[in-house]
DNA sequence: TTAAGTCAAGCAAAT
DNA sequence: ATTTGCTTGACTTAA
């Protein structure tokens, strides 16, 4: 017997799919999946092909460890994932910099890549990168700018391979003052190449934006606005977390947005309300986000897929 | 095997 | 001046 086409489904379906889509940062604790790293100060001391095979190793490893936490999140019912920015280290390097595809298995680390991206797409496993804090766009200083650039178009690239659909950003630097640093993160945005920018996303911050400070880059790009909870009590730029909601919808169209979350180590109260807990308190998840019909919010915790798990089971989680 | 020292990179705020 | 925190301590070597 078919099913019936018509309003009631429709609105069971609306029902169904209301609930948020939780993220997992970087990292597992219980199962056996490790990302390598590397450090400049010692693969240079490698010849230079022994530098190559080092980190064509390193590659090849974090390629089949990405395959393999995709799985682990198919299995677990997780449908977002945020990749380390460490995936391939030293891409960028200046001297220790490499393209996957000189590296000696370069068609390999491809093909896991690409294996990588299939699982994601047919697991409906949204995927993300970060940029760590060394990427500034809108630094004072031109070095750290045009480096920040050359990191962002690479993970841009990897992002494209594998159908990740999220850069997220900081504001950056506030030298000179919020709005000439704001400016500087536009003309900086601007230069970025397509792929880079249909990606990018950018973050209110726990000590320098807020999300009202943001707004007129994303009005100004196009780019759209990644609503951090916790970031926006330490830093309300005088915007209700319902205000602040609102606004960052409206950056992103017609796509899936995209949230951050997470809990104060020592509690609302304690010294320092920055700090990330081990586990998401369901308190601290805005009611006012349960309605959104379709939402991805990444759950940043210490206890990993355990307070992913933790969240997506609680009541009304 | 363990522990100590090191590691490419930015920035702001607290101490 | 130094430390802390950020999505995440991991890597390397000496003992």
């Amino acid at each position: 017997m078919p099913k019936p086409r018509g309003k009631q489904r429709d609105a069971d379906e609306a029902v169904q799919h209301s609930s948020i889509r939780w993220g997992l940062c970087c990292l597992v604790l219980d199962a056996p999946i490790k990302f390598r790293a590397a450090t400049h100060s010692y693969v240079w001391r490698l010849s230079a092909e022994d530098r190559q095979a080092y980190l064509n190793g390193i590659a090849l490893e974090n390629a089949k460890a990405l395959i393999d936490v995709l799985h682990y999140c198919k299995a677990l019912d997780i449908r977002a994932f945020r990749i380390s920015s460490g995936i391939f280290p030293l891409a960028t390097h200046p001297l220790s910099g490499y393209r996957i595809e000189d590296l000696p298995d370069g068609d390999d680390v491809r093909r896991r890549l690409e294996v990588a991206g299939d699982i994601a797409a047919r697991g409906d496993v949204r995927l993300s990168f970060h940029p760590d804090q060394f990427v500034v766009l809108n630094s004072v200083r031109p070095e750290v700018v045009e480096s920040s650039i050359r990191e962002l178009e690479w993970q841009a690239e990897v992002a494209e391979m594998i159908g990740a659909d999220v850069l997220c950003l900081h504001g950056g630097s506030t030298q000179g003052g919020t709005e000439e640093a704001t400016s500087r993160l536009i003309a900086t945005i601007e230069r970025l190449s397509t792929r880079a920018r249909i990606r990018l996303a950018i973050e209110n911050d726990d000590r320098c934006y807020s999300a009202i400070d943001l707004l007129p880059v994303c009005l100004a790009t196009g780019v759209p606005l990644i609503l951090d909870a916790h970031h926006h009590r330490v830093i309300t730029g005088g915007l209700s977390i319902e205000e602040a909601t609102d606004w960052a919808l409206a950056t992103w169209g017609d796509r899936e947005p995209y949230f951050h979350i997470s809990s104060p180590r020592d509690g609302w109260k304690g010294n320092d309300p920055r700090p990330h807990a081990d586990y998401l308190d369901p308190h601290d998840v805005p009611e006012y986000w349960r309605a959104i019909p379709k939402l991805t919010v990444d759950v940043e915790a210490k206890a990993k897929e355990r307070a992913v798990l933790a969240i997506s089971r609680a009541p009304s989680g």
